[in-house]
DNA sequence: ACTCGCGGGACGACCCGTTAGT
DNA sequence: ACTAACGGGTCGTCCCGCGAGT
């Protein structure tokens, strides 16, 4: 386990960036496998079920990489408001890292695969759901719990908008605007 | 003059629908041709710099049919909030009609794009600095005009953060939910 | 006439250009079209049976243009080693002045012509024997007529077997070794 | 090993065959491929690079067969005369078994190649220096030691000439005179 | 258990030389 | 004399098997 993770690991982080940053399908396989010296043979050992496998991979491990960024924003928070600020500013500063290049990596799967493929849709839908999930029990301890789902949903559905208007515009000031938008 | 205008808008509407659906990249030419009816050499007449000159057209074209939708929206609105809601309820019967499977149009083509192509870029950005301008006309007639671009800015942001929840959870609530979203 | 002849003829003059530099089937007609800046209608009026009959003329045209050199050089000689030089330096001079890169334009048609197209050969055969032809005359004149012939052969051949080389080794150097071979 | 050795050895064969007899553009890789049997996948995993890495291979297989037909001519000759008759006529063999079609597999990939791809000029140039340098050798056994590089300059200069006038007259002829011609 | 060499077709976008309409 | 439109062709790349080897 602990060499063969490496390179499994490895094409996981690879194919992520690249989907995150081109999309899906304009990240061929080569250029992934290229990216991670990993050989052909290799990847088809631990993705018997080819692209598809990975990008659903991707997607989980990169949900999770954002739930602990959920947990490190809302875990010391005293507020609702102040954990949503943390939040935004985590994911600007993940995005400014990227070079204002990485979208959110669920989506740039997500908009990929419709007809086809309900296993990926499936894992986009779930981390979705665990996001939201991991806010609203923050937001329930935080805030009077009636409105904990709205204001989680609320703040997940803003944050997914302004990754994107972020990336139109090379700018980290729509997570800002995103971390205050609380239903009416 | 007029039989060709035909040619050309038929594989902008073509293309966009498309691209909405499937994303830009899987969205192949001979697939958008043979919808569309036309002949190869026809395309490449109409858009002699290829595949993302009709990528450019179908956003600018997807544009402007958001744009009426948002004049239709807050154009009799007595409130900045009934013009929302208004304006989801609109984007949510649009999606609901395409049977759950249209994205945002500018997203599908914006999320595929960056390193390259920057006129493909400009534009998408375009259209979005246009939504925004337009409900914020809007928003500083029916509301304070201080807070009207951030109330725009915060509309538009909800309303792709919507469209892309939307889609991963078959679901058109999240439009309802993202008119309500307003800058604490 | 006077108008129509100057679009033909500098389609014809491009056309043997790029044919030279590039050959027959990498010069699109798109690009000798281009820096020509004829449109494709009057490309068709004036070559109605397409690109080959544009070649024709074009190889025609620059036989006749070797013709001239050929008499220059030849005009004056008192010797037909005299003649045979200076129609290598005149040859010479012009693939210097291409910048090294304007090979045969006979040569540059016909090797890419074969199967197809009787026309096109038979106008690349007329040009070289012309070629022979006047070499000749001028070989019986200066020299023992028996070996007239030869000689002119001789010495087209091996022209064209210089001006291989020197595309290739980027020199003017065999032009010269070629005036200078002689039936042994 | 043995296996794929012939695919790729196929590939080189058929290619160089067409290529003498259509030119390098108007020899579509369909065309090779299908003649050869080779599916496209196959292609580019043994060409890499392309069509162009095809030519390089198939121009240098050539060479080595010249190189060959070379040695043959001049291996057990006791002049340099009878060796560059013994050329000529082993050449017009060539041609004639070719059906009076095959150009010789340098030089139709030479003029079709100029401005870019260096490496294909490069390996142009080096096989016409080997062959000179082949002749060389005999020349310097067999003639005055003085003259050699220019006779073996002249003797390849000459049947490259001749191959082109042979092309163009339908004849073997050509190459009969070119083996005769000798720096005066 | 894992890697690799070699191969396989379908499809990608693009551009070709050409013809109708006018 | 020229704009508009036409398909079939270009080369290149896609994601993916399969067998032997380590």
């Amino acid at each position: 386990m602990g060499r063969s993770s490496n390179a499994r690991a490895r094409l996981i982080e690879i194919a992520g960036q690249l989907f995150q940053r081109q999309g899906y399908h304009a990240s061929g396989l080569n250029q992934i496998l290229g990216e991670s010296g990993a050989p052909k043979g290799s990847f088809y050992y631990h993705f018997p079920d080819g692209k598809e496998q990975l990008a659903e991979a991707s997607v989980r491990a990169a949900g999770e990489a954002v739930e602990r960024i959920i947990e490190k924003a809302f875990g010391r928070a005293r507020s609702f408001g102040s954990g949503a600020e943390r939040f935004g500013a985590l994911l600007a500063d993940w995005f400014e890292e990227s070079g204002f290049a990485a979208g959110c990596p669920v989506t740039s799967v997500l908009l990929e695969t419709t007809p086809q493929s309900a296993p990926l849709l499936a894992a986009c839908r779930a981390v979705f759901d665990a996001w939201i999930g991991h806010v609203e029990v923050h937001a329930s301890r935080l805030d009077e719990g009636a409105r904990a789902r709205e204001l989680a949903l609320g703040l997940i559905m803003a944050m997914e908008g302004a990754w994107l208007l972020a990336r139109a515009q090379r700018s980290t000031a729509p997570f800002r605007l995103a971390a205050r938008l609380r239903p009416a």
